[in-house]
DNA sequence: CTGAAAGCGCTAACAT
DNA sequence: ATGTTAGCGCTTTCAG
């Protein structure tokens, strides 16, 4: 493979002045900068990022650590990112947990530290102390996309505000019986969003009045499966409720679905919002808190990558903005279930 | 950051043996590499992959290139291959196209080609022959997932026959009037999988004695939205097919949809079957073509892994078995269209 | 079983 | 504007 030196060799300079060409540094003479690329291009030169790094100290990579790939939120925000760190000209690596423990302390404890990446971004899942403290003594720019961790760089929601948000377009509809799906909240990857929206439902029903009924709460896991399958119990009660938060749009469908198989009409019978504005939410014209997904990559790429090219850096917590999407799949509760 | 030099110095040996153990090399005594091993850990020890792929020439590191890592499938197949590839201790480069021809090229003539990885798996994309070119001068493993490229090591199903699978379930109701919803046959990434499934529907129809009608045929372009408006179009003729095969489970999505909005019902009024058993396909209940897609990702990463560990490979051309998944979306066709 | 020494291909002072 | 000279941190002969 032909190197820095046969190019030297070939325009009779010093390999440091090939590289400061090819890397367009100042100090090189127009002239010699362009008879240096034309050769590096004609003798079919490939640089050798593993040597620059050594040398350097940077490896013009970043790692992302992304709990499922599956699911169209990581995927949007992983998008985001590889967009622009490759702008940038930096290489994502990829890991991903597929919510697997194990995998995520190899990640941890090895992957990531090997002097593999210039930062790494960590998409909402909260690290635990000691994955923090890791982290901390990489001593590299870490952002955590969709989760709340103080004194760490963050790129997310309000959650807790997009909750209320949307628990408030029911309850001004009318709504009083309002079923909410969720996930868990301590679960193993240590999500941060499903208390924080758990609790601006809360704080919502509160606001108008009501208290929380331990039996409108129900576990969608985040899936649409797990939404459908929490949906049906809830729509089986006798006493059911006349709308259903889902804390994501794509329980939010396992809850369109739900209520089809059990021949309720939304938003008839049953009024639906969900939160993500997920790409298919339009086509089922489903009620939404909408979230910019592929922007919190873009951002948080761009964090880490201003953090590299300074000196010092201050954790920033970037709070992007929710915006209330109104479709078809809310209305006012059926006035049978009127109770004034 | 301590280093294998430090470790050397700590366990007073030569760095060459220090090596070896953390590698598991033969050629060192249990109680030198016990004692390596746990001066390592003591002292914090972290390696330098770039120093080793310098001096080895191995990265471990393997690039995937994705033409849309918020599709579902890519997704999938991601997941498969890096959940091999992370358990035998590669790394896994990920290059999302995004459909943007531009990135398709830097990545195809400069990331790529920097000696940055071991072996390169590329997506449902069929490389262009210039591209061929610079891959096979690269000289490292590559195999293509889910597109059929002669010569090249490759992992997909049978889209013809899976196509013709489909097709022949419909035949087998009784229907006759049968639209097909692809995507562009030569769009701009090269798929080979929509030509494919086209040919496999028109060869199945020809089997049955039945000749395509363009007016049948409408293109969805793989995504949910354009499945929808496929459908809407296709139902929407005075002479409105009984059936529809569409081309991948997220158009059938769109279709499902589509019926839904023009108010007529599946399967009494329109048959529909798709391709892929997404994991969504369950909560429709969609009759589908299965194909196994992390598999395919696995058996992907699997077959670079074993190139690499070989001194001679020859690409192998992997085809998995795809299966016909009846659920509720496919029925005889309503009498009222019976033309026997 | 262990060690010495020569790089891998590049970058980064420090000179000139 | 360009050249010299050390490495970066590891692997890998080749010796012993």
């Amino acid at each position: 493979m032909t190197g820095i030196k046969d190019v030297a060799r070939e325009v009779e300079m010093s390999t440091a002045t090939v590289s400061r060409a090819l890397r367009d540094l100042p100090g090189v003479s127009e002239e010699t900068r362009t008879r240096v690329m034309e050769t590096a291009h004609r003798l079919g030169y490939v640089p050798s990022p593993g040597a620059a790094a050594l040398a350097s100290g940077k490896t013009r990579t970043v790692a992302v650590v992304v709990p499922w790939v599956t699911r169209w939120f990581f995927a949007a925000v992983v998008e985001g990112a590889e967009e622009v760190l490759r702008e940038r000209g930096y290489d994502l690596l990829l890991y991903n947990l597929g919510g697997d423990e194990a995998a995520r302390h190899r990640v941890f404890e090895t992957s990531l530290l090997t002097k593999r990446v210039d930062a790494v971004l960590v998409l909402s899942l909260k690290p635990s102390p000691d994955e923090l403290a890791r982290l901390e003594k990489l001593g590299r720019p870490v952002t955590v996309v969709g989760a709340d961790v103080p004194g760490w760089a963050t790129v997310r929601i309000d959650d807790d505000e997009a909750a209320r948000i949307a628990t408030r377009h029911l309850l001004g509809l009318g709504h009083r019986r309002i079923a909410y799906i969720g996930g868990a909240v301590d679960g193993v990857l240590d999500f941060t969003a499903p208390a924080a929206r758990l609790n601006g439902f809360h704080a919502a029903l509160a606001e108008a009045g009501l208290r929380p009924e331990d039996a409108l709460e129900a576990d969608g896991s985040f899936t649409v499966a797990g939404g459908m399958r929490a949906a049906e119990e809830l729509l089986s009660r006798p006493d059911r409720p006349t709308a259903i938060f889902a804390a994501s749009d794509e329980m939010a469908f396992g809850v369109l679905r739900a209520a089809r198989v059990l021949g309720l009409q939304v938003p008839e019978d049953v009024s639906l919002i969900g939160i993500d504005d997920h790409e298919m939410a339009a086509i089922f014209d489903l009620t939404t808190v909408a979230q910019p997904v592929r922007e919190q990559g873009r951002v948080a790429a761009q964090q880490v990558l201003a953090a590299l090219s300074a000196q010092h850096w201050a954790p920033q917590q970037v709070v992007l903005p929710t915006r209330l999407v109104v479709r078809r799949t809310t209305a006012a509760p059926p006035v049978s279930a009127g109770r004034t």
